[in-house]
DNA sequence: ATGGTTGGACCCCAA
């Protein structure tokens, strides 16, 4: 069976409902993770969700910031939410597949504009998160050799995941400390890139531009901040993987595009 | 060097 797999911070659920359908019918995810809900559980859109075609929808979030959320045409199994460091974000999800593999769903701290701990709450709180998921990953991968960590990361990690990697050197998402904790959380597990798996490191490649920039295609001045990994145990089921760029270009977007990656499990 | 936009809540905050 092959399954297609997305992310998506799709900045509010509710006023993304249209895009959302365009999304779901030209792309045909059959797993969609989202981030940036921004719903409290009892005001989610559950039944025109599952008018898409998702028997399966869960999801955790809250007042006005953050929520994540797993829509699926196939059966998931013991979902869960856990939060890396002390606070009442709701900003991870995760659920079992049939075969046993985990799907992680994080929607990771964006770290608000100063890149350091010492001046920006915000910044720490990211860093800590971070230094809480490579822990985590180091001690999940003992208990289950099959796993997906997807999510908006808000890490651009790559030289080429930026549209200028040294004008971003010291702006939140690319600076070394953070591109640094990404790299060691890579390795706890040598987790897999499944978007650069078939996009070599030299080409630039993005998932998010900013609302702030007049034509965000004529500018391209993007960041490829949400990423789909997966173990060494999945890559011989890895097929494919894409980013959708042009739904950037859809009417009312998010910020951020959708990946999509399948795997034949 | 600065400001640009969007969403959701409330008269501003986070991204």
């Amino acid at each position: 069976m092959t399954l297609r797999i997305a992310t998506y911070n799709i900045n509010s659920i509710r006023i993304r409902l249209p895009i959302l359908k365009r999304i779901v019918k030209e792309a045909k995810p059959d797993i969609l993770c989202l981030q940036e809900t921004k719903v409290e559980d009892a005001l989610f859109p559950v039944e025109e969700i599952k008018k898409l075609g998702f028997q399966y929808v869960y999801f955790t979030g809250q007042k006005s910031y953050n929520g994540v959320a797993i829509l699926s045409r196939v059966p998931l199994y013991d979902v869960t939410s856990m939060n890396l460091v002390d606070s009442d974000h709701k900003r991870h999800i995760s659920a079992k597949l049939k075969d046993g593999t985990e799907i992680h769903n994080f929607y990771m701290p964006a770290g608000g504009d100063i890149p350091d701990r010492l001046l920006n709450d915000k910044f720490d709180f990211k860093l800590r998160s971070f230094d809480a998921l490579v822990e985590w990953s180091k001690a999940a991968h003992k208990k289950k050799k099959r796993m997906i960590l997807l999510g908006d990361l808000n890490i651009a990690p790559l030289e080429h995941d930026v549209w200028s990697h040294k004008q971003l050197l010291n702006v939140v998402s690319h600076t070394p400390v953070e591109t640094d904790l990404l790299n060691r959380l890579q390795k706890t597990l040598d987790w897999v890139d499944t978007s650069r798996h078939f996009v070599p490191h030299s080409e630039k490649l993005y998932s998010w531009w900013s609302y702030r920039n007049q034509d965000w295609q004529k500018s391209n001045r993007g960041r490829r901040l949400d990423h789909i990994w997966i173990t060494p145990e999945l890559l011989p089921s890895l097929k494919s993987s894409v980013i959708l760029r042009e739904t950037r270009g859809w009417e009312s977007p998010s910020d951020h595009v959708p990946v999509i990656t399948e795997l034949e499990i």
